[in-house]
DNA sequence: ATGAAAGCGCTAACAC
DNA sequence: GTGTTAGCGCTTTCAT
């Protein structure tokens, strides 16, 4: 069966394409008979609007791309739901586009080689260095999420990394412990992530009068529990001693409470735990995990301004912003008796 | 700046719109002066194609749409990463779509009122009913994931549930166990997965002259560990005595778990548990999940396998193929001794 | 409030 | 191997 177009509604509705044009958009001024009519005739022919010829006419496609590196980690996914949510509640689809943190990848979506795909990207990049996000194409809106590398000219959300991980540190400070380690950062080429929170865990641990063992630092080679679990427990067997770790996010968390446990050890009395992105099983794993909560909602709301201000024309430097996050406290590091 | 046409790139390097449209797409009979000259236009203008317009022009986008319910649960976060690196292979990318198991917002996914936005769809419903998604517009190529109804005239691919249930069933009765549970199923209105899957359980049993113990089936609100705790620990706690759950899923066997040590018990030594779907962390908590593990790989191959044939004009009935599966043991129902 | 016609930027016949 | 031209189906001035 032929595609119906909108000339075919305006034919049978005896209008011109204009006003059936109107009647599909909701756009007010269409008296009512006639919008009735028009409707008919829709229903009748079982018209369809062609969304590409749409994007064509109107240079916009409803669509933003997020990119980052993997759906699969939890935090991800949980940040994809709510930018999918929010970003449906402002009109707009997204497209998801995964860079298994390969630079290569990276340098692809901000420099994709088309144009009119997406109207905008919401973007956390793992390798870019700022300089080379400096250089993307002016044409594609973008916000950046998270604290790796960014050009002062590009908009930016993220949550305070070193105070956060002050506070995670202080917490386990204040349940007595001293001996404390972090686990998580890469084993090679640290990342921004990575620094940024090694270095509130170092000023808080400074602030307590204790100075950071380097080799209570347990890097792993990739973000994943598996990962941790391997490093903590060869950490362990190789005779480090510890009573509190500060993990990078919660799959190493995770991964640090299964290496403890299978040392004989127990969390929190033992070995404390700490993780990071409050991730929705952080909650549920045996013990559960006290966690660095980032607000999302209010990352993913900012992110979707930001963005919504550059698709408005605005072209002013990058804003950075800051979003709130809190320390949830659960069983692998419990609050203070 | 002006944006950069076609026409324009055409112009420069002084060939017709044809040539750089054929440079473009990389159609091989290009002479290599020609391209080159081409290329260099390209270059110099930094001219972008523009994806509406060449979306037009040939009716497709380039895009299937990834719809089920909700990102963040893990199995579907899992799958996405695979469909969202499989399609990219074959040349497409992926929008997200979200139904939150709702029954109006799958209706939405399956009628879209717009026309042209995706090639096709890859679906797995929760709620709508096989005869409603037989009446889904025919111009947009579908293939239904998962158990739920599925209408004879639509592709869909899923695993052969009830022999997997009977097998982590049965799993549990080498063990030794007899008095067994199960966990995950809704309160009201079940899914024809947990259908499906109950068969196998009651079938598992019933080879093994054992009965359903209506008593020891343990029904969730709602799809998450937090839920499967609550309903767990509050059978516990009325006196449900069981040495075994088969859980619908991983999250209600993490919140199993969770609830068994709560009440004071010990998994797998006094209840052991099973998972389903394999999801990543099921290996890394505390104590690990024996899980029914679907091929998620084959099963993504095979979807977009049935995809590209409808995208190829293929309109014959629907092929309802099962993928493969395999009991994963691990702590939580380790293998008999 | 509605109509007529000119694009939006590309692809695809069909010529040459 | 390359050029010409007519769409793809919609939106959008500009009239009326």
């Amino acid at each position: 069966m032929p595609r119906v177009r909108l000339e075919d509604v305006a034919r049978v509705a005896g209008v011109s394409m204009k006003t059936v044009s109107n009647v599909v958009r909701d756009y007010p001024h269409v008296s009512a008979a006639t919008r009735q009519r028009v409707e008919s005739a829709i229903a009748a022919l079982g018209y369809r609007p062609n969304i590409s010829a749409r994007q064509l006419a109107t240079g916009r496609t409803g669509m933003i791309a997020l990119a980052f590196s993997d759906v699969s980690l939890p935090y991800f996914a949980e940040l994809a739901r709510v930018v999918a949510h929010a970003a449906g509640e402002r009109g707009f689809r997204v497209l998801l586009e995964q860079t298994d943190a390969d630079l290569d990848r990276e340098r692809q979506i901000l420099s994709a080689r088309e144009a009119g795909l997406v109207d905008g990207l919401l973007f956390q990049p793992a390798r870019m260095s700022s300089a080379e996000i400096a250089e993307h194409r002016q044409d594609l809106p973008l916000v950046l999420l998270g604290e790796e590398s960014a050009p002062i000219t590009v908009d930016r959300v993220m949550i305070d990394n070193p105070a956060a991980a002050a506070e995670a540190t202080r917490h386990l400070l204040a349940l007595g412990r001293r001996r404390l380690g972090f686990v998580g950062h890469e084993v090679s080429g640290l990342s921004r992530t990575s620094t940024l929170r090694l270095a509130g865990f170092q000023s808080a641990l400074e602030g307590a009068g204790l100075a950071v063992d380097p080799a209570l630092l347990v890097a792993t080679d990739e973000i994943s529990a598996r990962s941790a679990a391997q490093a903590v427990g060869a950490a362990l067997a190789s005779g480090v001693r510890v009573d509190g770790f500060v993990c990078r996010d919660d799959l190493a968390a995770i991964g640090t409470v299964r290496a403890v446990h299978e040392a004989g050890l127990r969390v929190p009395h033992d070995i404390a735990i700490t993780g990071w992105d409050d991730i929705s099983l952080a909650s549920m794993t045996h013990p559960s995990i006290t966690s660095v909560a980032p607000d999302v909602r209010a990352l993913v709301e900012t992110a979707l301004d930001l963005l919504a201000d550059r698709l408005g024309g605005f072209d002013g430097l990058g804003r950075h912003q800051l979003i709130g996050h809190r320390l949830v406290v659960r069983e692998s590091a419990p609050a203070v008796a």
